[in-house]
DNA sequence: ATTTCTGCAAAAGGTTTGCAAAGCG
DNA sequence: CGCTTTGCAAACCTTTTGCAGAAAT
């Protein structure tokens, strides 16, 4: 666990535990599209006796420090990413489920006018993109026919 | 149930009951914003012999005839709204709670810019703003200063 | 030493499923 | 009539919680 990410759990007054290096490192790891039983699973590989309920404990410890961030990416469970980068969004290919990051090309012009036209402050913006990736589209495009 | 709910569900081979027009209905009225248990308690006022499970797989076989469609809005269960009218986003007040639907000010140009940048067919587009709402920042500023 | 955190097991949601009876086409 | 759908209850899965012991500050 790197000092900056000591700092983010101590100034929200957690502990350093072992347990949390490790699945914050996981969490890291991941990409960001994991979900809280995957993280479970990879995360017991280092430490087999660790628990499901300190991965979710962890989790809501880790949110509240800021350190990373809940996506509600699919139809399905919560995935997890560690929030610094800049702000970006996400296209989801809906055949093979890859996730691709992209950074918000609209962000700014976008705020200004929901500003302007709702009076709307404007604190996070999620924008998911539900698609078929470069590589599905080639392998099939059976999936346009068959509904 | 209108003439054209029942060809929805006809085209998708499902049968017309009168538990999914009530259902069906429930949503409509609902303007979108419902989970599964608020659409099962407002249902059952008028069919009190109606059955959770029945409002599950209604919303299941609804969305698979493309009459509605889930939302993941807040953190928490999936709303569903009927899938008719244009596209549109969601603005969601994080004080109130309070939905605000916009229409897509940059839909084309989106899919142009992620299709020649990633080669990517966009088949839904999922933009939701959480925010405060011009009523909720009139009345409290505290919500800057205390985070 | 004090307070927080962990592991375990049990509980608590929300959602799904098996089955016999009822209902649609 | 044949096949789908319903209601009920039980099963399922993910997430949360209570508690005693372990670990961090």
């Amino acid at each position: 666990m790197s000092e900056s990410d000591r700092k983010i759990l101590r100034r929200a007054g957690k502990r350093i535990t072992s347990q949390r290096s490790l699945i914050l490192g996981v969490i890291r790891e991941g990409g960001g599209h994991l979900d809280a039983d995957e993280i479970y699973r990879r995360a017991r590989l280092q430490a087999p006796r660790l628990s499901l309920s300190t991965v979710y404990r962890t989790i809501t410890a880790l949110k509240e420090a800021g350190a990373i961030e809940e996506l509600h990416l699919g139809e399905e469970h919560h995935h997890y990413e560690l929030r610094n980068a800049k702000e970006h969004h996400h296209l989801i290919c809906q055949d093979c489920g890859k996730v691709i990051e992209f950074e918000d090309p609209f962000g700014e012009q976008l705020m200004r006018d929901l500003d302007e036209k709702y009076d709307f402050e404007i604190a996070e913006v999620h924008l998911d993109v539900v698609g078929r990736c470069a590589e599905c589209r080639r392998k099939g495009t059976d999936a346009d026919t068959c509904p």
